[in-house]
DNA sequence: CCATCATTTCGTCTTCTTGCAAAATATAGA
DNA sequence: TCTATATTTTGCAAGAAGACGAAATGATGG
């Protein structure tokens, strides 16, 4: 991440929008597939892909291809890491983000290729049954 | 300032254009007059005026009347303060930034009520005489 | 190689932002 | 009160940002 007058306002403006703000505070946990941000942000697919891309340009998160899924995380830079600890600080104990963190936690127990094909109740679902009987679907896709 | 997500965004917005950036990075050294703001940015003063009432908007920078003159100044909040040194820190030691302050040291020195009615090079003009002879104007009308 | 599917890019519309000049507001001093 | 002046507000034009659906891309798995 540079360190300039230009990269500090990218930086800034990228978490100027309550969907990146949110993007990042979900990612704190560990990195998600683009389908689980977008499955919390309740945003088209295409709108979460721009927000996404925001947020990389700017050096916040990275990218991760595994096959046909995409996985975003926080950057490892100290300045970016700064930026995101300021920013959900500066959020507090907000609802909105704990709201988001706990579907967060029940997405990360689903597989994404569930996730991405029959969405977060069928999804849910699904997991549920293979949890108590037949295969857990979870060894092959999971996201992380 | 507030502690949620409305707040966060606002003030990462806030910081999230250059003007802005530069603004509370050259009040560091202690509150300016707005015309000295307006001198520096170099932009009209409707402008300035602009971006400073988004910046006391979020709660970033705070005012204080003086008569004639406005006095914007960092904000003592601790949310604030974090914001302002995260931005700061991510600009690094750009030259943009060290030209302000430059030019705002030189500032300092010169009565506001000449800066504002001669301008930089007149209100300079004047100090340069004014500190060798005859009564010093600083004396009244100083900034800080 | 074809079909499927996650993601990105494109086109379009609407809304917000940014800049300035000009008018309005507020204060100081004669 | 009247004038001068520092700042804010308003009105307007140009450009950017944000949202979506549809089309394009790229990888998987038959």
């Amino acid at each position: 991440m540079d360190r300039d007058l230009d990269s500090a306002v990218a930086a800034a403006r990228a978490l100027g929008h309550p969907a990146r703000l949110r993007a990042v505070a979900m990612l704190r946990g560990g990195e998600l597939c683009v389908c689980q941000v977008t499955e919390v942000l309740k945003l088209a697919t295409s709108t979460v892909s721009l927000h996404l891309r925001e947020l990389k340009r700017c050096g916040l998160v990275t990218e991760r291809k595994d096959g046909r899924w995409v996985y975003v995380g926080l950057s490892d830079d100290l300045t970016a890491r700064e930026w995101v600890r300021v920013a959900i600080a500066a959020a507090g104990d907000e609802p909105q983000l704990e709201a988001d963190e706990r579907l967060v936690e029940q997405l990360r127990r689903v597989p994404v290729e569930d996730l991405c094909r029959l969405g977060y109740d069928g999804a849910l679902a699904r997991a549920a049954s293979g949890s108590t009987r037949g295969p857990n679907r979870r060894a092959s896709g999971e996201c992380r």
